[in-house]
DNA sequence: AATCCTCATTGGAACCATTCTAATCTGTTG
DNA sequence: CAACAGATTAGAATGGTTCCAATGAGGATT
């Protein structure tokens, strides 16, 4: 119950990242990492910015984009592409892969265990796996 | 030898696509099924205009876009999308991954074999899946 | 709590890939 | 070869994202 401090954690989690925690920073990880149900979100830099608006927060469009990209690069979101010309931050960084719905543009996890790769080839030369991205496209099925 | 009628292939190509053999659509086809080395290309709307000016074929760049999409829903390519705000389009239409070098932008095939998901996890209610991508990001590895 | 420096935020312009539009042209069919 | 559907075109429009120069705000030191 510490109402007293309703930011706390939120601020420590920006701090270990190396962000300052700002107002629009916490305002956006509240948002993001807070959100009633708790549950993992798949969100466009639109979407979070209509939020923080609806949440009377004032944060520019530009300031979204940074923190957005701040946030990722700190591994507290991961960003997915699905489509060309759109970017999902999902805030579920934890091994796991994705359902996307192209009739619907909805992107849904799936529980890393659930897809296992057997036999991931070798990486040529001097390169190294920086991640590996499965993306499950499905269709509305007519019956 | 059929020196005499160098585009019945793909004349025949597009029509059983469903699709006029036009002058312009000719000569994309043949820039991105023909080209010298016949190895798969990955190639941006940008790129095969860019090929098709320096092959003295003049068409806009609405007509690239319109033919790509044609081509790719004709089943004669694939639209790989690997960052927001570039889509590739991929000659090899059978079934395989992808190596995609972040820091360079290429993108690479891996053999269909190679990758092998055991267990996809069964699509919720109505859905049916249309396809399965997985794109192995690498990074060069500093030693 | 005033100062200072660094970093963050801002609105708006700029950007870029892509799509749209309305006019013109071309393949194909009769 | 007439006529129509469909294709192509240039250029404008769109939409997501990034850039920019100016302003504002953390936070460390006094």
């Amino acid at each position: 119950m510490s109402k007293d401090r309703p930011y706390s954690a939120l601020v420590q989690r920006l701090k270990s990242a190396g962000l300052r925690p700002t107002r629009q920073r916490l305002a956006l990880a509240k948002l993001l990492f807070e959100a009633p149900g708790g549950c993992d979100r798949h969100i466009t830099a639109e979407q979070l910015h209509a939020e923080a608006v609806a949440d009377n927060v004032r944060v520019s469009l530009a300031t979204i984009y940074n923190s957005l990209h701040q946030f990722t690069e700190a591994g507290l979101l991961r960003e997915v592409v699905v489509e060309s010309g759109r970017s999902y931050f999902d805030t579920n960084v934890s091994d796991h892969h994705h359902f996307y719905y192209e009739d619907s543009g909805r992107l849904q996890d799936i529980p890393g265990e659930l897809v296992q790769l057997e036999s991931l080839p070798t990486p040529p030369d001097g390169a190294r796996v920086a991640r590996v991205d499965v993306i499950i496209r499905l269709n509305e099925a007519g019956e």
